[in-house]
DNA sequence: ATTGTTAATTGTTATTAACAATCAAGCGCA
DNA sequence: TGCGCTTGATTGTTAATAACAATTAACAAT
């Protein structure tokens, strides 16, 4: 009953994406064994068939090994495949990306982080899974809460309103922009919390909803 | 060198969409071996590692077993996978969905279509691979040239105006809808060719290109 | 000619967005 | 205590877009 094709490697590779002085970064490994031992690459590893549910579980797994903890937003992005992509073999890579806020992470991953312009050569076909991933970001961003997800639990319109910036790649303004997010209902202000400083205090909200919300209309 | 996992079973699926009698339609295969033998199924196979160059390859070969040529449109749609979905063992299958013309259908292939709204029920997970990839197709419709590939190569404005309503699902304006289009300029008029008949004649248009564009905004 | 049918355009009104300016609320400091 | 600095929040004006309804165009059939 069981075919007996010759089967492929396969495997799962995360982009782990995070901001770090108001710049998109990318979460890099190095590499414990060959092929590109010691290199820097994408988190990734093979499915375990016999403990992963299906392949998200085993992204998640290995999100979990990289940071210690489960990504505020986890989706799948592509599948790569193809006979040269591994000098292992004939492989299929399903990519997953994932937003972590930086607050969540400790010294010894930032340390691994790099500026999304500013990323070292990376092995396999890591440099197009990457490309995709920035691609899918700036793509949902312009429509979605996606951007909020890099931020910390709570936030003020300012922040959340720089990181909309950052993402989709383009000015936007400040009143539209205002208008737009808090019909769209995504957020809520905290009643009576506010951020102060050295000026006027801004008022501190927090995501309505743990899970990404698509917008009628780009912002 | 090569790891020693167990593999699992990697194979694609395709939903294949066509319009017949203004309506949205997905054509299906009867599966000519166990499991679910004789059963409505999404046509679909294994990848041949020694054949495909990638899954993307092993989907247009699925394809072109089905409908005799290439899809003038197919995209990858998601990857499906997991322990139980496939009771011959831990599977992955790549999922893929494309767009046929059904003026390029041939009488066998027209019936084996069947209504979006009216789908026998279908094995495995397929029944999510088909939801998926309505959701797609839905939701690209409304900001690229997508519904453009369902159609013959020749085609006036208003059967493009009543794809887009048939694969959106919402009223469009008449007078809006052709300012935007040709605003986004992914069709061009055919000179002096016209669709005849008992009324005025319609100018005939063809897509300025053969690939999908995306719109700056929703229609 | 008149009528029916589909194609294509026009104009008017209502929404929405972009831009610039203004107002608000704190702190630091003379 | 009052002035200036900085960031937060709002307002108003203008320009661009979209929705809606109505009109004009081009043919065939009778």
């Amino acid at each position: 009953m069981e075919p007996s094709f010759p089967r492929p490697l396969v495997m799962v590779d995360t982009a782990l994406f995070t901001i770090l002085d108001e710049r998109l970064c990318l979460l890099l490994t190095q590499r414990k064994e060959p092929p590109f031992e010691r290199k820097l690459a994408l988190p990734g590893g093979f499915v375990h068939i016999d403990e992963d549910a299906d392949t998200e579980a085993a992204a998640r797994r290995v999100v979990r090994g990289k940071i210690g903890f489960d990504a505020p937003y986890l989706e799948q992005l592509f599948t790569f495949s193809g006979a040269t992509r591994d000098p292992r073999g004939w492989s299929v890579s399903v990519a997953y990306y994932a937003l972590i806020p930086a607050s969540l992470l400790d010294r010894s991953q930032t340390a691994e982080a790099f500026p999304v312009e500013a990323l070292p050569a990376l092995p396999f076909d890591h440099d197009r899974i990457v490309a995709k991933a920035i691609e899918r970001l700036r793509g949902k961003a312009t429509y979605s809460s996606l951007p909020a997800f890099l931020l910390p639990a709570t936030f003020t319109m300012n922040e959340l309103h720089r990181i909309y910036e950052q993402t989709v790649g383009v000015r936007l303004d400040k009143a539209s922009f205002r208008h737009k997010i808090l019909e769209q209902g995504i957020i809520d202000p905290i009643p009576s919390q506010f951020r102060i400083g050295a000026h006027r205090p801004a008022q501190l909200y927090r995501l309505a909803n743990r899970v990404l919300t698509a917008f009628e209309r780009k912002l």
